[in-house]
DNA sequence: GGTTCGATTCCG
DNA sequence: GGAATCGAACCA
């Protein structure tokens, strides 16, 4: 049987690469007008925040970034290439904001919901890529800050299957330019969900 | 106040 | 390979 319960602060309150392996497997579930869509996260990359160059908080605390800098178990949504929302669990250690991305997921619940938020998707069950997946929990700037650990929240992660050491990879963040030596992306090896690699553009000169 | 470019996706 | 499309961050 699943062991289907919602995260603890406790599993949360630590360092973002540490978190990030964790979350594989994990399950996040939305309830909306629509209906309820639940997912397995099988893809998502690490955020630490001063000494990580990739990380919205490397230059320090901002109105957009604010989330991240707050308890464990909340929902950072960013808004990004004036078009998309990516969506992060935040984490914490050392004092240090942090929080993982979730970059792909398995529908597990809510297909029929999926289908009609992207009418146009190849694979209804597979959400390869982070504004994917947040296109079809229906997730955007509202729910910014959201308590993934309250049962009452719109959005809620719970603990799903364990993945098995032995089938997470793990490798460079996709996307990014800085930071390329630092593998802090891990995916579920065996899931026909994960995303396709895509390195980072030029380091951009300060 | 103006400019740059992104933790992306989809189409050609 | 390139467009779409907005705003946060950065520089003047």
């Amino acid at each position: 049987m699943r062991p289907d319960r919602l995260v603890t602060a406790d599993e949360l309150a630590i360092d973002p690469v540490v978190a990030a392996p964790f979350l594989l497997g994990c399950e996040l579930e939305s309830t909306g007008e629509a209906g309820t869509v639940r997912v397995r996260l099988v893809e998502v990359e690490a955020y630490r925040g001063k000494d990580d160059p990739a990380s919205h908080c490397y230059r320090g605390r901002t109105p957009r970034n604010d989330v991240m800098w707050g308890p464990a178990g909340h929902l950072y949504v960013y808004f990004v290439y004036g078009m998309h929302f990516c969506a992060n669990v935040v984490c914490a250690g050392d004092g240090e904001p942090g929080a993982v991305l979730v970059r792909a997921a398995e529908v597990v619940h809510g297909a029929d919901i999926v289908r009609a938020r992207r009418p146009s998707a190849r694979s209804v069950t597979a959400l390869k890529g982070p504004a994917i997946l947040t296109s079809a929990l229906g997730l955007d700037r509202a729910h910014n800050g959201v308590d993934l650990l309250d049962p009452a929240s719109p959005v809620r992660l719970l603990t799903g299957e364990r993945v098995p050491p032995a089938r997470i990879r793990t490798g460079p963040r996709v996307g990014v330019a800085a930071a390329m030596d630092t593998p802090w992306r891990f995916w579920v090896d065996d899931s026909p969900a994960v995303s396709t690699y895509r390195r980072g553009g030029r380091v951009r000169p300060r």
